[in-house]
DNA sequence: TTGCAGGGGTCAA
DNA sequence: TTGACCCCTGCA
């Protein structure tokens, strides 16, 4: 049953058009959103492919199901209000990835790896569930930080309903403060338990400003975040990017130093070598890159071997 | 069936 | 620069 039409935007020339349905949000015309590359590109933990291919995630404390059917996504479980507060920004949905890619494309690595990845988007993803899910990430593979985050929100996460099914929000800062290592550990957190528990505490205490850094340069907000315990180059340059707005962080993991030292660099190089290279040839779209090409290395070389992050 | 090697960011020595 | 950290997977 369809209901209400239609809430215009302008995108990049063409128009994405938000219809409301009974159940959900239509977005027609919704181009170079592909809910595979979206969510299994190694930027978010909480989403699961479910049997008919749509993905089901629980995101800024909300429960939602993403399909995709020829050119349309129905974001099933959203209002138009949620749409306009929360899932527009969340999918980056008024940026033109067609241009992006179009430039990126110039390169002819990144050409094929936008080609294979065309449909990913670089989320806008709750800063705090960002942290703590990349501190988990480190030294750590894509199921078993999945199988932790679930675990954490399960037990510390406040349990909600929507449409019938359950979830559990991401549990706050302050909730985890007030945690014992072990009570951590046992959700799988292993040895960087105590360095959430370090991160919940100066947040929750006011002695960290996550919002604050977050409106600092890019150089200055990396610095900051690599004060927090857990917190090195990647993790730091993974919460920028994917919660901060920093397209110019460049994150880089063996599979992003595999794919730069073989069709770039031609040689060994270390991280410092490794990032001023991308940031002289990608620029401001560094982070895009990344994605696409992380993306692309894994698929072809990494999914049978690892599933590392 | 068991046991061991290997993978992977960060910290600390 | 190197070993330890925690846990899972793959393979003898």
């Amino acid at each position: 049953m369809w209901e209400l039409t239609s809430h215009l935007h302008m995108k990049g020339g063409t128009f994405l058009e938000i219809i409301e349905t009974g159940d959900g949000i239509l977005l027609k015309n919704a181009e170079d959103f592909e809910p595979m590359h979206v969510f299994e590109c190694g930027q978010c933990f909480r989403w699961h492919r479910q049997d008919d291919g749509s993905y089901r995630g629980v995101a800024m404390g909300r429960l939602l199901t993403v399909r995709k059917d020829s050119s349309s996504i129905m974001l099933q479980g959203a209002t138009v209000q949620e749409f306009n507060s929360t899932w527009r920004k969340y999918f980056d949905l008024d940026r033109d990835y067609g241009q992006i890619k179009s430039r990126l494309a110039e390169d002819e690595v990144l050409k094929r790896a936008v080609e294979f990845g065309y449909g990913i988007r670089i989320l806008n993803q709750d800063i705090w569930e960002t942290l703590v899910s990349f501190i988990i990430s480190a030294n750590n593979r894509i199921p078993r930080i999945m199988r932790t985050v679930e675990s954490l929100c399960a037990c510390y996460g406040e349990r909600r309903k929507a449409s019938g099914a359950e979830y559990y929000s991401f549990p706050g800062p302050g909730t985890i403060a007030s945690l014992s290592e072990d009570e951590v550990r046992s959700c799988g957190c292993g040895f960087r338990a105590p360095y959430i528990i370090d991160a919940a505490r100066r947040v929750s205490g006011g002695e960290v400003d996550l919002d604050g850094i977050r409106e600092m340069d890019t150089v200055h907000a990396r610095k900051s975040l690599m004060e927090l315990r857990g917190v090195g180059p990647k993790v730091a340059d993974c919460v920028l990017l994917f919660s901060m707005h920093k397209y110019d962080a460049f994150p880089v993991d063996v599979w992003v130093k595999r794919v730069m030292e073989h069709f770039y660099i031609k040689e060994d190089a270390g991280l410092g070598r490794i990032q001023e290279y991308a940031s002289e040839k990608f620029g401001n779209l560094a982070g895009f890159a990344q994605q696409y090409l992380f993306y692309y290395i894994r698929e072809l070389f990494g999914r049978e071997l690892s599933g590392s992050r």
